[in-house]
DNA sequence: CTGTTAGCGCGTTCAG
DNA sequence: CTGAACGCGCTAACAG
């Protein structure tokens, strides 16, 4: 209940001097004679004297603290994403607060608003699926707080982003499903609130489109991200009179559950059905058949999108710049679309 | 660079009435009129007002902030914790700042540092498998600042600990080898810096004496957690003389690298050699073959620990409480122990 | 080089 | 029920 803490006030006393000549010892200014300093930073390391960010911050309305919202944890885009982020805020001195909404709009907006108010020098913001107002988001604008959006990105605000060629990265997968033969491919749609679906089945459209296959709404089937309901779909699409070859997931946990059913109904991946998804999760080079899909520079992104906060942060409002920058994609072809991999060099 | 805070002071101005009625509007106190209370109110949604945590805990002391130190984020166990974890201290209305060491020991003393300064009302610790000593762990103490381990603990500090009984599911496990007629079971074990991988051993071992196996130091491989050099020792075990016939690792990921391996290598699962890990990890049940392996109950992991640290912060430090609270595993029998898994209702 | 003073935003006394 | 005054731990601006 009453911490011990020890502040300049004590170490002051002790060494019967003034608070400000400690303050300075402890904060490497100029003038300072390097004895006392010496002395000073000696008795503070020996009575576990630990600066108290929330005064500092309190005055230098600076908290040196970044907060990021994630939708979710579970997958390993998430994490990865964070762990390069706080690496690269370490470097310029900074902490990260983190909180996932579990894809809830609610704990969304209350995680945004404490953040708020923590002071966070700015935020890395990646939205739920159930997020269509933007009005908790939008008062870090106005309070001057920078907020830079990666991955599910708001488009109605005008700040930062990092996001990924995602309807480069479809169009590519897509191509190769028609190259290996595949004539009717399916589709799992992602929440048209979410920016990486449109952009995924934009390029699933466009691929079909160059290739000239009649495109089917029938194939097409909207769906919201809950895993539980994949099942059903599969088996919805397997019961059409004229059945997919192929079916393209939004991402890779709902292409592993269509992998999980297909194979618990029995036919063949890829053979009498190509399965693929979006994002490398670090489950799809493991599984049986090893899953093809479309990997994502994740390290890269939580990097960029870090720098790209600091900087704002480090900014004028008025100098605020809204780049987006986008990343590019890679194909991974692997077994549940191609029968034999080749075996890549290790 | 300059942000635009709004302050209980502007809302004072604003209405002309002085700050501490303010303050008390809005921290429902109970001398106040409903009248003055609703205009203050509702003046301070309309201007964006969000109290100042850094000042209130500066005052009062609390910061109502819990940390959280991991050792790594990539394997799924720390994220699900975690996640339970937040939901937990989300209740009791507490914040989360999560930091992961990335197994070193030298970033865990620095974000022991970080959290100290952010006046953390406690903090969730689980070490890096380098951590030998504990003094940045113990300043912790000595500030009044209550600690709970989980997982990966410090059997040295006498504080509360959440673990699970990780002699009784390495026991469990080798007796299960044992029982599918397995005779020379290989253990790669985890530092025993960590406790959890004296438990692990210890369970191995057991198990082996009580079905009257004689141990063969050979087959017991000491072994840092570094997945790349997971591939050499196995190559070593399948070279000695009398290889073993089944590969207990001391935890998923290992075993999951285990198995890519020997199947690299052409050896049947787990007619000539079965492979078993810990933990459940996500991909375990995915992967060809699927991992027998040991399942934690890592919600009830976060959720325990979180309360306890919680009751902690709750107490004076004189009534501070050192239980430790130890959870049962769950053997997970796959395909990578025996042939044909018996399908779970699902 | 060092000491003194003010004040960051807010809750909490104490008077009215 | 409300207002004025104080101080949390610290830095910054000013004097010496």
């Amino acid at each position: 209940m009453k911490r011990h803490q020890t502040t300049i006030l004590d170490i002051a006393k002790e060494l019967n001097i003034s608070k400000s000549t400690v303050s300075r010892a402890l904060t490497n200014h100029p003038n300072i004679n390097p004895e006392t300093k010496k002395k000073v930073l000696e008795l503070a390391e020996k009575m576990d004297y630990q600066r108290n960010m929330l005064a500092i911050s309190l005055i230098t309305n600076k908290s040196y603290t970044i907060g990021v919202i994630v939708p979710e944890f579970i997958s390993s885009y998430f994490p990865k994403v964070i762990v390069s982020a706080q690496i690269e805020a370490s470097k310029a001195g900074y902490n990260i607060i983190i909180s996932q909404s579990n894809e809830s709009y609610e704990t969304e907006v209350k995680n945004a608003k404490v953040m708020l108010a923590n002071q966070v020098d700015g935020v890395l913001v990646s939205i739920t699926k159930e997020t269509r107002n933007y009005d908790h988001l939008k008062i870090f604008q106005r309070k001057g707080i920078p907020i830079v959006f990666f991955n599910r990105i708001c488009e109605e605000m005008i700040v930062p982003k990092v996001i990924v060629d995602d309807y480069e990265g479809a169009f590519k997968l897509v191509e190769h499903l028609l190259q290996t033969g595949k004539k009717r491919i399916a589709h799992l749609a992602g929440p048209d609130s979410l920016s990486i679906s449109k952009g995924r089945l934009n390029g699933y459209l466009d691929a079909l489109k160059k290739h000239h296959i009649e495109i089917d709404e029938e194939l097409i089937i909207p769906y919201d991200l809950s895993l539980r309901k994949v099942k059903i779909y599969v088996k919805h699409l397997l019961g059409l009179e004229n059945p997919p070859d192929a079916i393209f997931a939004v991402n890779d946990p709902t292409a592993i559950e269509v992998v999980q059913t297909i194979k618990k109904i029995g036919l063949r991946i890829p053979e009498d059905i190509a399965i693929a998804g979006y994002s490398d999760d670090y489950a799809s080079s493991l599984m049986e058949p090893k899953l093809t899909t479309v990997a994502q520079p994740v390290d890269e992104i939580g990097k960029i999108a870090t720098q790209m906060l600091i900087d704002q942060i480090n900014r004028e409002v008025a100098d605020w710049k809204a780049t987006t920058k986008m990343l590019k994609t890679k194909l991974i072809i692997r077994s549940s679309t191609v029968k034999e991999t080749t075996s890549n060099p290790e």
